[in-house]
RNA sequence: GGAAGUUUAGCUCAGCUGGGAGAGCAUCUGCCUUACAAGCAGAGGGUCAUAGGUUCGAGCCCUAUAACUUCCACCA
């Protein structure tokens, strides 16, 4: 073994084994199975931080579950992320002064193709390097054929249920991606602004009414302005004609509740193309709808003059004309909320048209009932509020997208004009038969093909083996960022299509922002890239920074540091395996039970068997950060600083039984302790495996620890330690340097077996020379440790000071007197005594006995002085 | 406007269904002890955001308040 940890010496080629040797793959069989399906990665672009927290959780509980002896099945999967893809391809092209028009629809989809054959390994090469465990025989993609099919029967299921519609809607458009984006892809943000107080005249010149309003460039489709009918101030004046400001037309004043009161001037402008309540308002009086901005975000013809301006821009030259007109009355500073595409971030523009939709409400309740009755369980709990919250407020979901790249409607028109939906590609009309048809242009959002992810990818729509195995999928892991887009639709899909939930425990976990807690984006340049943190420091010591520590749900803060921290333990770790494997040359592996296990080696054990519990518990309870703390606490606190220095004792003395001993449990330790930590730090965990005595071809396939199976466990040595730490604490009171020894003496009241049998031990951990036990006071000089059954003393000679002794064990003595006064007073509180657990009332007894005990003899000795 | 989260040592955070405040990093002191100086041993450091309440007992439960963060929402 190398002198020091260097993970790049052997992570690839560890890797490069398990998947020669298929150790990822899973095959249908008679085993309970754990099944999970990754979220797809997009493949624009290189994993992100997020990727490798994400997949390390998932591979986390598939390694563990496979170690289990479960049958595992991790799919692995990549989403054809339509819009942002589109949009590096039309920027190509435009480039090389193409569009996607001038090539064609049929030619743009090759190069679709063509680019996500090229980058789709360049993202899960980039996973092989984290250690992912997943079966990538099966890697899917959301547009593969057998996706495809899937997308269309659902399509055309839900179409015959009445379930998908086609309807106007005002929807938010992105000038500049080109298409509709869903509610969720808008993001809202704040916007300093202002708000145009407009004159809008009468037109029997009796006055004026004055809007205001925060986007003047819709001026051009307004159709009518609404006060609210309660309104004194417009009393008579409603349903008179207003003109319409630069435009000269005449609109209505109506009345309709939408318009508040309080708001404004107590008058709204009303532009049922441009605005989804304008829209309502407009169906409601029956108002013409019309359009003034167009697809590119630019006025149209109704704008007059203004026509081929760009929206924003076009509102410096509105605002003048009025001005010039007289119609400005005020502009005051405002602020507000304006939707922006969450993609390229412009400004999206809520416009009516026609889309389509599916209906939502009917599919919602059981995904709610799901939730409700515990059938899915979010962890953290907390986060079924946010599922619950958006399922009940649901809306129609609008699914159609003006863009190439994607599933492409499955709906036909004939030349008649009958339309129907078919899931094979028809030939001729279902109505007439005739055989001129023409495809909806429209493609599907990609929501709705990773909506069905936990099944198409087992096979859906065919009734497969593994469909029938591995669904219903047992944990899905992912960010609380798409619970809404994701999570709750691959949930009533799943429902509706399969009669049963996609998975019974969702993992959330959170983002990682940047070490001052703020988000990572390329904009800000403070992302840290994954691939660099594995280069520098290794893919385990990456795995575990993300990990440790972290509270699932909750985002964690993240630097170089933390990966730089985790390759200083792991370099711990290994060079404990350094000496592990080092004294076991030549072992024979017995049965611990067999042997005369000492009490050190007892306690060891029973440590052991505490970290097992622990971590399985954390593990089952998915507070993984929480079990990677109790596996480096016992690695570093319990297993390096105290059984590493203990054994050696035995390792290097002469007595060949002990030795045997001290091998067989420091192999059994460290063995389990390997498979411990194996789902968190793969690599390194195989690596060293290896080198142990009886290993097996892989550490992936050993079982992970359920308990220990010695019998006698105990903790007698645990007074053992605490005599060395009170040694080692007497001498850094008296400023003795560790590489000055010193003799130590132990004087008891009776026969002290386990003290007899550890006092080598003793003398190596706390720095010691001559040992022994006496059985009167020594004549030199000492500093004296005084403990319930043993009285230690260091023969320091000039530098024990009568005074300085005397001042510790009046400090004890204050200590002791505090404590006994706290346990009186608690033990004097009627209520204490009478309400608290019987339990705990006995043990603080048992404490003001001990205390009082060891006052008196810290008294006794005092009095010497 | 609605909802959720956070507030504990200088920093990052643990603290399970109430029962004597914890870890890592940083700081200080001493050590190159044959697994590890990327180390070892020791030490200092906290009115658990504020104010009330429930309780024999509150970091934990309840009610208000403040600050920060995030999600949802159609207020011109």
């Amino acid at each position: 073994m190398d002198k020091s940890y260097t993970p790049e010496l052997f992570e690839s080629e560890i890797y490069k084994k398990w998947l020669n040797k298929n150790y990822f793959g899973a095959t249908a069989d008679n085993r309970e199975h754990y099944s999970i399906v990754m979220p797809p990665l997009n493949v624009t672009g290189k994993a992100h931080i997020g990727h490798a927290l994400d997949n390390t959780i998932q591979d986390i509980l598939i390694r563990t579950k496979r170690m289990q002896g479960l049958n595992t099945l991790w799919v692995p999967g990549t989403d054809h992320a339509a819009i942002a893809t589109e949009q590096v391809l039309v920027k190509d092209l435009k480039r090389n002064g193409l569009s996607k028009e001038s090539i064609g629809r049929e030619e743009f989809l090759k190069r679709g193709w063509d680019w996500y054959g090229k980058y789709t390994h360049v993202i899960c090469d980039q996973l092989k390097k984290l250690g992912v465990s997943c079966d990538w025989n099966r890697l899917a993609f959301t547009m593969d054929e057998n996706l495809n099919r899937a997308v269309r029967h659902v399509f055309c299921q839900y179409y015959k249920e009445g379930l998908i519609y086609k309807g106007k809607r005002v929807v938010n458009y992105c000038p500049s991606c080109k298409t509709t984006i869903s509610d969720n892809e808008n993001v809202h943000i704040d916007q300093n602004t202002y708000l145009w107080y407009i004159r809008y005249p009468f037109a029997d010149g009796s006055g004026e009414v004055v809007v205001a309003t925060t986007r003047p460039e819709t001026l051009f489709g307004d159709t009518a302005v609404a006060v609210n009918p309660n309104d004194e101030r417009f009393k008579g004046q409603v349903g008179k004609d207003l003109i319409l400001p630069l435009v000269n037309k005449k609109i209505k004043l109506i009345a309709d509740d939408y318009c508040e009161m309080g708001f404004g001037t107590g008058a709204v402008k009303i532009t049922p193309a441009h605005d989804p309540n304008d829209y309502e308002v407009g169906l409601r009086h029956n108002l013409d709808v019309v359009n003034c901005i167009d697809d590119d975000g630019k006025l149209t013809e109704v704008a007059g003059k203004f026509a081929g301006m760009d929206r924003i821009e076009a509102r410096a030259s509105i605002e003048k004309a009025l001005q010039d007109g007289g119609y400005l009355v005020k502009k005051e500073k405002y602020k507000n909320q304006v939707g922006t595409c969450e993609r390229c971030g412009s400004f999206t523009e809520p416009r009516i048209s026609t889309q389509w939709f599916v209906k939502m409400k009917e599919l919602a309740k059981p995904a709610i009932e799901a939730v409700k009755s515990g059938k899915l369980k979010f962890h953290p709990k907390r986060y079924e509020k946010t599922y619950l919250n958006w399922l009940e407020n649901i809306q129609d979901w609008c699914i159609s997208r003006q863009i190439w790249l994607g599933h492409r409607i499955p709906v036909f028109t004939c030349e008649h004009g009958h339309t129907f939906a078919s899931e094979e590609y028809p030939t001729k009309c279902e109505v007439c038969g005739s055989e001129k048809l023409t495809q909806d242009n429209d493609v599907l959002d990609t929501w709705f093909s990773s909506a069905l992810w936990p099944f198409s990818t087992l096979g859906y729509p065919n009734n497969t083996e593994d469909l029938k195995y591995y669904y219903p999928t047992s944990t899905l892991v992912t960010g609380y960022d798409i619970i809404t887009f994701w999570v709750s639709k691959m949930v009533f899909s799943g429902i509706k299509f399969m009669g049963e939930v996609p998975f019974k425990d969702v993992v959330i976990h959170g983002l990682v922002r940047d070490i001052k807690g703020i988000k990572m984006s390329k904009h800000l340049g403070n992302g840290v890239d994954p691939i660099d943190m594995i280069d520098k420091y290794g893919a385990d010591a990456l795995r575990l920074s993300l990990i440790n520590g972290m509270s699932m749900g909750t985002d964690i803060k993240y630097g170089e540091e933390k990966a730089k921290e985790a390759k200083i333990f792991i370099n711990k770790l290994y060079n404990a395996s350094k000496f592990v494997i080092q004294n076991l040359q030549g072992i024979d592996v017995e049965e611990l039970n067999s042997l005369k296990l000492q009490e050190k080696d007892k306690w060891i054990l029973s440590e052991l068997s505490k970290l097992i519990k622990t971590v399985n518990k954390n593990i089952d309870k998915f507070a993984l950060g929480v079990a990677t703390s109790n596996l480096i606490e016992f690695t570093v606190s319990k297993f390096c600083d105290w059984y590493i220095e203990l054994s050696k004792v035995d390792l290097y003395g002469e007595d060949k039984e002990r030795k045997m001993v001290a091998q067989n449990v420091l192999y059994y330790v460290f063995d389990n302790l390997l498979r411990l930590f194996h789902p968190f730090i793969p690599f390194v965990t195989e690596y060293v495996y290896q080198e142990l005595p009886n290993h097996r071809d892989t550490i992936m396939y050993t079982p992970y620890p359920k308990k220990v199976d010695v019998k006698g466990l105990s903790n007698n040595f645990e007074r053992i330690i605490n005599i060395i730490k009170e040694i080692r604490n007497t001498r850094a009171q008296f400023n003795v340097p560790d590489n000055r020894r010193s003799s130590l003496y132990f004087m008891t009241e009776k026969e002290d077996k386990v003290l007899k049998e550890n006092l080598e031990e003793i003398s190596k951990l706390a720095f010691g020379s001559e040992v022994k036990i006496i059985t009167k006071e020594p004549d030199e000089k000492c500093a004296k440790i005084i403990s319930e059954e043993v009285k230690v003393y260091l023969p320091m000679g000039q530098l024990v000071d009568n005074e300085k002794e005397k001042e510790r064990l009046q400090k004890e003595i204050e200590k002791l007197e505090f404590e006994i006064s706290r346990s009186e007073n608690m033990l004097s509180n009627q209520g204490f005594v009478a309400k608290a657990p019987e339990k705990l009332v006995e043990s603080e007894k048992q404490k003001l006995e001990h205390n009082r005990m060891m006052l008196n003899k810290f008294k006794e000795e005092i009095a010497n002085f």
